[in-house]
DNA sequence: CGAGTAATAT
DNA sequence: CATATTACTC
């Protein structure tokens, strides 16, 4: 047994990060070691990956998880230079600035821990943002939407991170994260208190466009697959260098819309008095949805009138439609909404509508939706 | 400009 | 084939 640990094995596993940092210091060769700690991060984030999928599951894992990679990466870099010179300094410095500062160890250590909380959740709200290369960026655009948390105005809205999904792709660009960015759009599962919607940004438009057209389409992963299995497995490095940059009409990436988004889609057409008598800007400015065009109401308008002309038979049976709400409306009370019971959501989105469901989120039982925020019209 | 629709792309 | 974007007409 204590061969083993002394001998440190590729196989070796050891308990806890500081157990490992330990039997660490306690290698002398510089390259045994380093390949000691390689490869413990190496399975470290490969394990990462893996739970990534059940990040909302398993937040605290994946700090974890990301802390204790973030630590031994400094860990290691400390130790390289400590090879070339000598310093007596105390480790677990934690994750400072990438270069060196003194040994701040104490009250650093909560404020990063707090700092994380918060990117947590902003994976948890929308997009999956990890990147514990660049996380910096995240943090300082996190740090205002937190604190300034209290807009009451609209609960949806797009998904500010257009800045982040940028690093984001920029980050895939470099490393692999095949599960990551996709479930950015399509994860959008109703986290019980924030509703939010997932939206691209025009903005957005411009860093998916580069990446996208040298990449693949696959940043707005809305129907992509997904399933995380192989996460862990498909190893890509597609770098390029983005040569071209804004020149011909770049296409708008495309807007996926979420079941929240087309619920209030839905809500919006009823409250204007169904689909043929709504017009898309009257949706779209009920649907008060920042970043949303016209022109993407609008076809999803057509979409959805198709829909609802293909298959009224039954619907209609159902006497709930969108079609027949239009002219239930007329007499309406003060909640004319509730006609959700055989609301046009159900038939209709049945057909295929929310189609963005997220992948990873295997429970996707949660079909039943969240009650919305009524509007109480005063 | 906005709505409606067809054509086109992914 | 479904879905979303663009182009076109009114």
């Amino acid at each position: 047994m204590e061969l083993l640990s002394l001998d440190s094995s590729p196989l070796f596993v050891p308990k806890t990060i500081t157990d490992f940092l330990a039997q660490l210091a306690a290698i002398k060769d510089g390259s045994q070691r380093s390949s000691e700690l390689d490869g413990y991060v190496k399975r470290l984030e490969d394990e990462f990956r893996k739970i990534e999928v059940f990040k909302r599951e398993l937040p605290l894992c994946m700090l974890l998880l990301k802390d204790a990679i973030e630590l031994l990466k400094e860990e290691g870099m400390r130790w390289r230079r400590m090879e070339e010179r000598p310093v007596v300094e105390v480790f677990i410095p934690l994750k400072g600035n990438s270069e060196e500062d003194g040994g701040l160890v104490s009250g650093k250590e909560n404020i990063d821990k707090k700092n994380w909380m918060s990117s947590a959740q902003l994976w948890n709200t929308s997009i999956n943002v990890f990147d514990y290369t660049k996380r910096d960026s995240v943090e300082l655009k996190l740090g205002n939407e937190e604190d300034d948390r209290s807009v009451p105005e609209n609960p949806i809205e797009v998904s500010n991170n257009r800045a982040v999904e940028g690093a984001l792709l920029a980050f895939r660009g470099q490393n692999e994260l095949s599960g990551f960015a996709k479930p950015c759009l399509k994860e959008v599962k109703e986290v019980s208190e924030v509703p939010n919607l997932c939206l691209m940004t025009p903005l957005m438009s411009e860093a998916l466009a580069c990446s996208a057209s040298a990449n693949s389409r696959t940043s707005n992963g809305c129907k992509g697959s997904g399933s995380g299995s192989g996460v862990a497995g498909q190893v890509k490095l597609l770098n390029k260098p983005q040569p071209q940059q804004q020149q011909q009409p770049l296409r708008k990436p495309r807007r996926c819309w979420s079941p929240e988004l087309h619920r209030r889609f839905v809500d919006a057409l009823q409250q204007l008095g169904g689909t043929e008598v709504a017009t898309p800007k009257q949706i779209r400015e009920l649907m008060q949805v920042e970043g949303l065009t016209n022109d993407e109401v609008k076809s999803h308008l057509q979409k959805y009138r198709l829909h609802i002309r293909k298959l009224p038979p039954s619907a209609a049976a159902g006497q709930g439609n969108a079609l027949l709400m239009s002219l239930d409306h007329s007499g309406d009370h003060s909640k004319a909404n509730n006609v959700q019971s055989g609301s046009p959501q159900g038939p209709l989105l049945a057909g295929g509508f929310a189609k963005c469901r997220s992948t990873t989120g295997g429970e996707s039982g949660n079909s039943r939706e969240a009650e919305e925020d009524e509007k109480s019209d005063g």
